[in-house]
DNA sequence: TAGATAGTGGGGAATAGTGGTAAAATATGG
DNA sequence: CCATATTTTACCACTATTCCCCACTATCTA
């Protein structure tokens, strides 16, 4: 489980801390991916397969499938912690995720994000009032 | 069962006491988290899994589930106490709630909330005159 | 009054964050 | 196809921070 939030800066070679943390679970390697917000996604090897395995199995064409193959796997970098338990972000991630100096890293249960800290601390203020309101709305029953 | 209202100094490394009756019951660790109102949370372990498994198993849109993921996990820490019985507050939620100097932690049923002294005294005063007017309106009928 | 417990502060070892260097790999041009 | 230049990767080193344990004083209890 990926908990808490994290800061650091990203150095001029693209290279960023991970949590020590969670340098355990991801020892053996970890995968990149693009959010659908604009951040860049960490997986476990074993739960980014779960997820490409659950998307490739719905019911679509196959010429969607070959599309649907492209954009999840070609984005995608399979990479390794260095001894410093650092990763070098991809290029193409870093200018999706348009980070360039100070990040968050964030835990979301069962994978982290990496965020811009300036779109994440906008974003954070978002889901934390919808959350709340959630929140209340299951406290009024 | 979490009673009671008890005052703390926070010292320079932002270590807060807890109570020394509840160790026993969070010596296998515990969760902070940011309240609703301005303050930290302190859950036991299978009560903040509980709150989590509620709030993520509601019927939500995916984006809405990414942002309720992002807005539970990233905000919580897990933490341990040290051989005194105190733990470390992490730099976001002593921001958060404005934690600086003094502080009270108040028992709330199955959870605990660590405010900054002042807000709570405010807090409380708010609470109380709320309360009473409930009483007297009440009272006329 | 004496013992135990609690609150508070501090020190030292280990860890983490960050920057740099050297070697390997890759790409480019002749 | 080779040589050179450039990027990338792995490793090393320094400094700051964190974490863990110890110690002192005050308070509470028997």
């Amino acid at each position: 489980m990926f908990f808490g939030e994290f800061e650091y800066k990203i150095d001029d070679k693209g290279r960023v801390p991970i949590p020590p943390r969670f340098r355990r679970e991801l020892r053996e390697g970890l995968v990149l991916a693009p959010g659908i917000d604009k951040c860049i996604i960490v997986y476990p090897p074993p739960e980014w397969k779960k997820l490409a395995d659950t998307l490739t199995a719905g019911p679509v064409t196959p010429g969607k499938l070959r599309r649907l193959n492209r954009a999840i796997f070609s984005t995608a970098f399979s990479i390794r912690l260095d001894r410093q338990g650092r990763v070098v972000l991809p290029i193409p991630l870093r200018q999706y995720a348009e980070i360039v100096d100070e990040v968050v890293i964030a835990g979301a249960n069962n994978y982290l994000e990496i965020w811009n800290k300036v779109h994440w601390e906008s974003e954070k203020a978002a889901s934390q009032e919808q959350a709340w309101q959630i929140i209340e709305s299951l406290e009024r029953h």
